[in-house]
DNA sequence: CCACCCTGCTTGCAATTGCAAACACGATGG
DNA sequence: CCATCGTGTTTGCAATTGCAAGCAGGGTGG
């Protein structure tokens, strides 16, 4: 027994841990658990219980469900969008911001399922279930404007990297 | 020494089975634990792994999740926004696409209120890392641009080290 | 060069989980 | 009356968690 398939708990755990650009010692002591321990989690040659998951979701500041989902603790049900439910339900969203978010997120789900076409086409795939009746570009631009006032920077290209 | 605060889970967890009329050792044959450690369990002198809570809740019948919150491993949901707690939970979006999607959401909420409870965020680096600081200004553009295209897995800024 | 600080990893060891076996106590009934 | 089945509980014990120390090695600089 001990470590067969429990590696991507602790897969995930290193990868959130990288990509927040922490230490394996920074994140152990923002989640109150020993150096030690946490790389052994982290490679998979301990199954931490739930005490030391929440905490280390707290350290990492992510939601514990998505790892006790991750652990395979929880039934994955919240499956397709538990996110579209909440943005539809929020009110403090005006319905235009209500649409974009939506749209965002779906885009994003679409990013990620198609992992396999390789394609350099183009084409805005923009299927939205939304009362469509504009282009929503600038409404992002409009959006991100409080936050960020650098423009002119855009250097993306290929390089997928799975 | 004592598990205070663990008692209501035990307790919770004697209930449930309690109201679906079943015995110790019948929840803990559904259960796949043995009847004295659910025993002990349920009284609180034990501290259930996840797993075990996990199994427990299968044999319940009842949902992991409010076993989870019973046992105080997962934050008691007091959302500012659902919305937040729905995005950061879901495992299909990368750690990127959840940033991007978090700060969007955000930056609408405060276009509209333009209250402010934010991030305190510690624990940065201090020697041997990049400098940065900021967001992901252009994350956003570079998300948004292609509205649905592969997006770059590589930070312009890594090693800032020469 | 060695000292120092950072990174992650390995090593014993105390404390804990989780279990098999056996215990207590009550019904049912031969 | 003693056997048998039912409930939940107590008692050791193997296996595991989780940690305090210590190890290996990369940078920086005195």
């Amino acid at each position: 027994m001990a470590l067969p398939k429990v590696g991507s708990i602790g897969e995930y755990i290193r990868e959130q841990r990288q990509q927040a650009k922490i230490s394996l010692r920074q994140l152990a002591a923002a989640a109150g658990v020993s150096n030690p321990y946490l790389s052994q989690i982290e490679r998979g040659l301990r199954k931490p219980s739930a005490e030391i998951l929440n905490q280390i979701a707290k350290g990492l500041r992510i939601s514990s469900q998505a790892l006790y989902v991750q652990a395979g603790l929880i039934e994955d049900r919240e499956p397709p969008s538990d996110v579209l439910t909440a943005i539809q339900a929020d009110t403090h969203l005006t319905e235009r911001q209500r649409q974009v978010l939506i749209d965002i997120y779906e885009s994003f789900r679409k990013e990620r399922h198609a992992e396999d076409e390789q394609t350099s086409q183009n084409a805005r795939p923009r299927r939205g279930s939304q009362t469509d009746d504009e282009p929503l570009p600038e409404e992002y631009l409009a959006a991100l404007e409080p936050y960020a006032a650098t423009s002119g920077n855009d250097v993306t290209q290929e390089t997928k990297e799975g």
